[in-house]
DNA sequence: TTACATTTGATATTATTTGTCAAGTCAATC
DNA sequence: GATTGACTTGACAAATAATATCAAATGTAA
């Protein structure tokens, strides 16, 4: 989720991989892989990014929090239930 | 929420720490921790409570995943928000 | 006090995540 | 069809986190 939308926003501003990786200070394969979802990105990454493309840190982390919690249900069966679960506890 | 659900069976069934982790061949402490919510259950081990209390493993591997989740996300920002979009995604 | 059930904390083991780098693919251009 | 540049992939190492094991501590009832 958060991936995808890093990508928009690097693409409409034209940047490269290794130019936005060099401004986190992280290799370009692992921004590829992040954008690509096959890596979380680090939280404090994230924050970075919201300053970088001016977005705000709560859309952003939000994005981040989901595919964390995507990654921790993946493979499992009930997530639905699960998450309701989880919805009515924090309530 | 497994854990507290696992002590209420195990004390309805009057049954002791390390009775119940014989059973599933692990250490009374880890037991201890587990229904105390200090650490997740194995997932094997959550099936063979199903069987052991006669409870659905759809319930109790809601349960468990539902604390898998919670940890995920325990001390983070933005909760409900992110719960709310994985959500989204699944349907 | 003793005996027994449970909890806690320290350490060791194992598993997962993350970083690094080289090699690979793919288009565009020459 | 060779070269260049952007991105992707996969293998391995390093760092971090999860889990197991065990001894000691706590609590409690006889």
């Amino acid at each position: 989720m958060l991936g995808h939308k890093i990508r928009e926003l690097r693409e409409q501003n034209q940047m490269l991989l290794r130019q936005l990786a060099a401004q986190l200070e992280i290799d370009t394969a692992v921004l590829s892989k992040m954008e690509r979802g096959d890596r979380l990105f680090q939280k404090d990454d994230v924050k970075a990014l919201a300053g970088i493309f001016n977005q705000s840190e709560e859309e952003l982390l939000t994005l981040w929090l989901a595919d964390k919690v995507l990654k921790a249900m993946e493979n499992e069966n009930y997530k639905q239930q699960a998450l309701k679960l989880v919805l009515n506890t924090l309530k």
